[in-house]
DNA sequence: CATTAATACAACCGTATGGTTGTATCAAGC
DNA sequence: GCTTGATACAACCATACGGTTGTATTAATG
C-alpha cells in the first residue's frame, strides 16, 4: 500500500524514457507486463525491471486480471511530484515568503 | 546556450537531494559554488559535481559575480519538467483524445 | 490435474554514478 | 606581477543501474 514517498525514487523512475512511456501507457491501465513489454526492443525481464523500479517508487502498481497483471498509473505519486516542482516555481515568484520553512524536502509527505 | 531539454538528465539531476537543495538555495541565486558547498557533510568538489550535473541537465547556471561564481537556477527548466507531469495528469483525466499523438517523448521540446 | 501462458527472480556483465583526494587554472586585490 | 581565494578538472574506488539469459513460480483452462 506504499507508504512514504520517496522523491529520490520517484525522479530516478522518471529519468528513463522507456519507464516514462511505461507510465503513459500505463494511464490506460489495460495492459499486462508482457504486453507492455512488446513496444519495446528489449527483453521481456528488462520491461519487468522497469515496471519493477515504477513500483518501487509508487508510480504504477499491478493488479491481477485474469491470467495477466495489469499495470496502472498513479496519478497521485505523479502529482506529488509536479506539486513540488510547483512550489519551487512559486518560490521563484515570491508568492512565499519564508523560503526556509516550506520545502524542507518534503520527502516525509504521505500520499 | 543550453540546446533540447532532455528530460532524462532532468529528472536524473532531480532525483537526489542534495541536488533538489541546491535547485531550491540557487532559486535566490545569491550563492557561489563554495557558499553553496558549506551547507552539504561533503566535500567541495563533490558540490561541485552535483552543480554540474545541474548544469548540463539545464536546471541551474552559473554567472560570475566578483570572484565568485553565482549558481542561478533555471526556472523554465523546472516548468518544462512540471509540464510533462501536467500532460500525464491531462491525459488520466481524460481531457485529451487522442494519447498516442500528444506525448510521443516530447524530448525534441526546446526551451 | 496437467499444460501452458504470464509473471517473477537470480546471476552475471559493462558502464554510469557519487563520493574521495590531489592538482591546475583563473581572476581579484594588494 | 604575486598571492590567494574561488573554481575546475582528473584519477580513482565502491556501489548502483540497465541490460542480458536462464530457471522457477503461479494460476487459468482444456
Amino acid at each position: 500500500m506504499q507508504t512514504a514517498l520517496d522523491f529520490d525514487q520517484v525522479f530516478a523512475a522518471l529519468a528513463d524514457a522507456t519507464r516514462r512511456d511505461i507510465v503513459r501507457r500505463a494511464i490506460a491501465g489495460d495492459e499486462g507486463v508482457s504486453e507492455l513489454a512488446d513496444h519495446y526492443p528489449m527483453s521481456f525481464a528488462a520491461v519487468q525491471k522497469h515496471i519493477a523500479v515504477l513500483e518501487r517508487a509508487g508510480l504504477v502498481t499491478k493488479h491481477r486480471r485474469g491470467r495477466r497483471k495489469v499495470v496502472h498509473t498513479n496519478v497521485a505519486a505523479l502529482a506529488l511530484a509536479r506539486r513540488l516542482l510547483d512550489r519551487y516555481e512559486e518560490l521563484w515568484r515570491g508568492r512565499i515568503d519564508r523560503m526556509s520553512e516550506i520545502i524542507n524536502e518534503t520527502e516525509e509527505d504521505r500520499q
